[in-house]
DNA sequence: GGGCGCGCTGG
DNA sequence: CCAGCGCGCCC
């Protein structure tokens, strides 16, 4: 079953639309959880979004493929200056509505649909919410808002959406025009750093010295594993990040994307931990159980150490302390 | 299209 | 309580 989403974004609505994405970054600038930033986690391929901005919808939406890690994206210039540099990248397929829907129009019929909490519209005021990002609403409110547009659901869901590898490939693309382009690096590092993205070159040299085997499954043949950064690529701001070791995992390639989505990672104890929005059946066709299980003291002294943080994971090394995150209990 | 006040959320 | 943030409104 779907679920259903409205998004308040007036902010970033062309770059969104435009771009065919939702991006916001993980948590509020105090370092607070916010429902609507970890409502970018739990939406699924397939669910539905109303795009609200200036008072109107003008825009459905289907969710192409699960969120991952993203740089915040450049062309949202002065907008959000004060976001973070890193958050959830959200794909969608926009169809623009024929006729515009204002909310305010239908708030009698919206009031009782809507929720208590976190709703991304106030009926009594006919007002979008403010600090409202992306919300969950009911099945009716889309159908509401789409009625009044002279539209039909399944119309909307219909259409073929990207996969998820297709998705990932054109958004590290960016990251990799901007690498190619900047004349101030000398080629060959420009071509060590581009290599990085698939795992390859000397990042990948870096990183096995340090991991032997797939941390999670224990897979040890290196024609198996992928050199996977913690960090991910696309994020990574100097090119010391992107070939650092120290920032890499050997990975079994679909444990890689489990860790660029933030649904596995390790605790600082080097416990596993999996994301609850990861299903138990995906836990057990994994294998992961028995890593679960064994988990605990994977990590000795000096190696790199994981740190949960509102259920993303960023990575230190005891020697490199001045990259230290406070650990912050969930 | 950018700045300011307002009201909801979370700490 | 206060801080953060995105809307509505204003220009």
């Amino acid at each position: 079953m779907p679920q259903y989403w409205w998004v308040n974004h007036k902010q970033t609505v062309r770059q969104e639309i435009g771009g065919g994405y939702l991006w916001s970054p993980k948590q509020e600038n105090n370092g607070a959880r916010s429902q609507f930033y970890e409502n970018m986690r739990i939406a699924n391929p397939g669910d539905v979004v109303l795009s609200f901005a200036n008072t109107w919808i003008r825009h459905v939406g289907v969710v192409e493929a699960h969120c991952v890690t993203a740089p915040k994206p450049g062309h949202f210039g002065a907008s959000g200056a004060y976001w973070a540099q890193d958050g959830w990248w959200l794909p969608i397929r926009w169809t623009p509505l024929s006729q515009p829907v204002r909310p305010r129009d239908l708030a009698d019929e919206l009031a009782p649909l809507l929720p208590r909490k976190h709703s991304p519209f106030n009926a009594i005021r006919g007002t979008g919410n403010q600090k409202a990002y992306l919300a969950r609403v009911e099945r009716a409110v889309i159908e509401t808002i789409l009625g009044r547009a002279g539209l039909a659901l399944e119309a909307v869901q219909a259409g073929e959406n990207r996969s998820f590898e297709q998705l990932v490939e054109a958004l590290d693309d960016e990251a990799e025009r901007a690498i190619t382009q900047d004349l101030t690096i000398a080629e060959t590092e420009r071509l060590e750093q581009v290599k990085a993205r698939r795992g390859q070159g000397r990042f990948r040299a870096n990183v096995s010295v340090m991991e032997k085997a797939c941390r999670i499954t224990g897979i040890s043949n290196p024609d198996l594993l992928t050199a996977s950064h913690i960090k991910p690529w696309r994020s990574c701001t100097t090119g010391t990040e992107r070939l650092d070791g120290n920032n890499g995992l050997m990975l079994v390639p679909h444990i890689d994307r489990l860790f660029d989505r933030g649904l596995i990672s390790f605790q600082d104890d080097g416990r596993i931990l999996v994301s609850p929005l990861l299903a138990f059946a995906d836990v057990q066709r994994l294998g992961l159980t028995s890593a679960l299980e064994e988990s605990v003291g994977l990590f000795t002294s000096g190696q790199a150490v994981y740190l949960k943080y509102h259920r993303e994971f960023v990575f230190l090394r005891e020697d490199r302390p001045e990259a230290r995150v406070r650990f912050k209990a969930p």
